[in-house]
DNA sequence: CTCTGGATTGAC
DNA sequence: TCAATCCAGAGG
């Protein structure tokens, strides 16, 4: 077996919409104590520093502050009092821009369930497979990711890295608006693997000509 | 300091 | 359709 190569800092450092296609396909990796999870990214949404649905477009705060920093970290946010969420940093340094993972492929998750830390997970039974990494909450769980990774580098040795694959052929990727904003909710930023049965949700999509795919 | 609403999820 | 659950950000 070949080792993987990492996605170095170059990769992350261009626009934000082509590492957001370019993403798909590529495989997550987080090493933990019990083992590596694994997983194929086939759902992403990219964030531009002048959309308003994107966390940077009203400048630098204390939270936001990875988004401006280099390429390649990991921003991870606390959303609606219980949920977090894990984007990749584009683009130079100064500019605030990132791709959200929406949704894996599960390759290899060291437990196999939903994770339990959440009070609403308490007691679960393990979920069906195409469930654990269907959207961007549910991911960050089965990957054991945590906001203790947040700034985290992402070319570096770990724990938290992406390995490089072949790229989803343009006519595979279908385009549609972000799933859960609202301002900037008419942007075509949404991207996802047209074969895979792992993304959260297919919708119907204005985007003509862009792979326009129905349910 | 107070207030509002959110890049979600799961239950009803 | 709606509650859970809490904090970032905006405004006074």
């Amino acid at each position: 077996m070949v080792t993987p190569r990492v996605l170095s800092r170059v990769f992350y450092a261009r626009d934000t919409v082509m590492v957001a296609r370019e993403l798909l396909g590529k495989f997550l990796v987080h090493y933990l104590p019990e083992g590596t999870a694994i997983g194929r990214i086939v759902e992403t949404e990219a964030y531009l520093q002048n959309d308003p649905a994107c966390h940077a477009a009203r400048g630098l705060t204390k939270r936001n502050r990875v988004m401006f920093g280099p390429p390649g970290h990991a921003y991870i946010y606390f959303i609606y009092g219980m949920h977090y969420c894990f984007n990749v940093v584009t683009r130079e340094e100064g500019v605030g821009e990132a791709v959200l993972i929406r949704a894996l492929e599960p390759i290899s998750l060291p437990k196999d369930r939903q994770a339990s830390n959440l009070p609403r997970r308490v007691g679960f039974q393990p979920a069906p497979k195409v469930n654990l990494c269907r959207g961007p909450a549910r991911l960050v769980q089965a990957m054991g990711i945590t906001k203790a990774c947040n700034g985290f580098d992402l070319t570096n040795k770990g724990p938290l890295v992406i390995w490089a694959a072949e790229n989803v052929p343009s006519e595979k990727i279908v385009t549609t608006n972000r799933i859960g904003i609202k301002a900037g909710q008419e942007l075509p930023l949404r991207f996802y693997a047209a074969d895979s049965p792992y993304v959260s949700k297919k919708i119907k999509t204005k985007f003509r000509g862009e792979n326009s795919e129905v349910r």
